[in-house]
DNA sequence: TCGTTCCGGAACTAAGCGGTATCGTACGGA
DNA sequence: TCCGTACGATACCGCTTAGTTCCGGAACGA
């Protein structure tokens, strides 16, 4: 990774700062959560560093006392963001799908983690790091999750082995997407759902239809 | 349409102006490419009237003098964008759906149509004549092609009616989104025709293997 | 207690941009 | 020829932002 924020002042500054106050972890946490916030609601490339410190009611100096500006503190603010990759597993390809959804549909109102990939598209062709932690923090872990779920149907019998399987697994991320950028809503359970019932599981299931045969001719 | 642009200055201007030079039209269609192509490499939000008139070869009185700033501009670059819209009809489903994929890869250097879309989406949210010509001159038109492919084939028995036909079409045109987003490249024909093959088309021809034997019952 | 450092807040410089005005020049109708 | 306008270029004003610095106050170690 790049240029590595200070913020290895845990244990660092404490020993090195012999006398004097101690840099306020709970300061940290506000500035990433604000960051994370505002880029979800107005954008990354309409973030402002005086926003963020207005928005957690710091000032400026404080942000700059632990990030060099706005690019580090963004991509610290993502590399920081708890990972809870609790996949399913119900036993039940169809459940598991849908039991994500309900997950993904139920962030309302935290800094949604879609809109903030949303508020970070316009900069990542210019920014090889931010599309770096942008791929590693969001995007796989999403589509690592969904492939797990399929590879667990698999496994236990419930569909035949899905070659391509990476394009099978990004679709749902794709229309989610794809419905965001085009109707600007954010999409619902109910979306989640008949996408998983008229394109996912049809899709899988044609496969052990229409190939299977083939194979046994 | 809120604001029209001040450019029907083809003969308006020109009889207007009893003495005196004309305004010339070739500084328009100069200004709109500088703006889409801008738009497409920089963003919305990055773009300025100075940028776009140095881009041009022309000063920004002569830009103010056509639009009333950025955002006029840019829409009324969107609304002259022509159409070819000439849908595929080759009395094959596939082929139609390849053709249209060679066409969309072979726009390789102009100002393309998606990166454009990319580069409108953080400005979408918070400007919604923005968002009406959006979806006028870029999505709508994509998605009726594709529409109408579908439409065609459904009508000469090549495959049975597509219930949620809306959320099939909207299939490719997500996939592309998804793969310019997370991976930052611009899709060749090998990647639309794989999408083709491997989704789109088992999904319609599934339909007609698993959905059918349940209505016949 | 005393010195050091952080805190929020505000002031400040420098740079960039939107939008207007101006200048010399190039057209084009009368 | 003369007047009026568009043209590119530049200067200018007002505003926003990046990034720095300073202040009074508070927290901490010595």
């Amino acid at each position: 990774m790049g240029s590595d924020a200070i913020v290895n002042n845990d244990a660092g500054a404490a020993e090195r700062n012999l006398g004097g106050r101690h840099l306020d972890a709970s300061r940290d946490d506000a500035l990433r959560d604000a960051a994370l916030t505002l880029l979800a609601e107005i954008g990354y490339d309409r973030l402002t560093v005086e926003r963020i410190a207005a928005s957690a009611g710091a000032g400026k100096a404080t942000i700059y006392r632990r990030w060099s500006g706005k690019a580090e503190l963004v991509v610290d603010a993502l590399m920081c963001q708890k990972e809870e990759l609790a996949v399913p597993d119900t036993g039940d390809l169809r459940s598991d799908l849908t039991t994500l959804a309900q997950r993904a549909a139920a962030q309302k109102g935290q800094p949604l983690d879609i809109q903030v990939m949303i508020g970070l598209v316009s900069a990542l062709p210019r920014d090889p790091e931010l599309r770096e932690v942008f791929h590693e923090r969001l995007v796989n872990p999403s589509l690592a999750i969904i492939k797990m779920i399929f590879e667990r149907a698999v496994a236990r019998g419930e569909i035949p082995p899905v070659q391509n399987l990476d394009t099978v697994v990004s679709i749902l991320p794709a229309l989610v997407f794809h419905r965001l950028i085009v109707t600007g809503t954010v999409p619902d359970e109910q979306f989640f759902v008949s996408i998983i019932d008229q394109v996912v599981l049809p899709l899988v299931h044609a496969k052990a239809s229409t190939v299977e045969p083939d194979l046994f001719k």
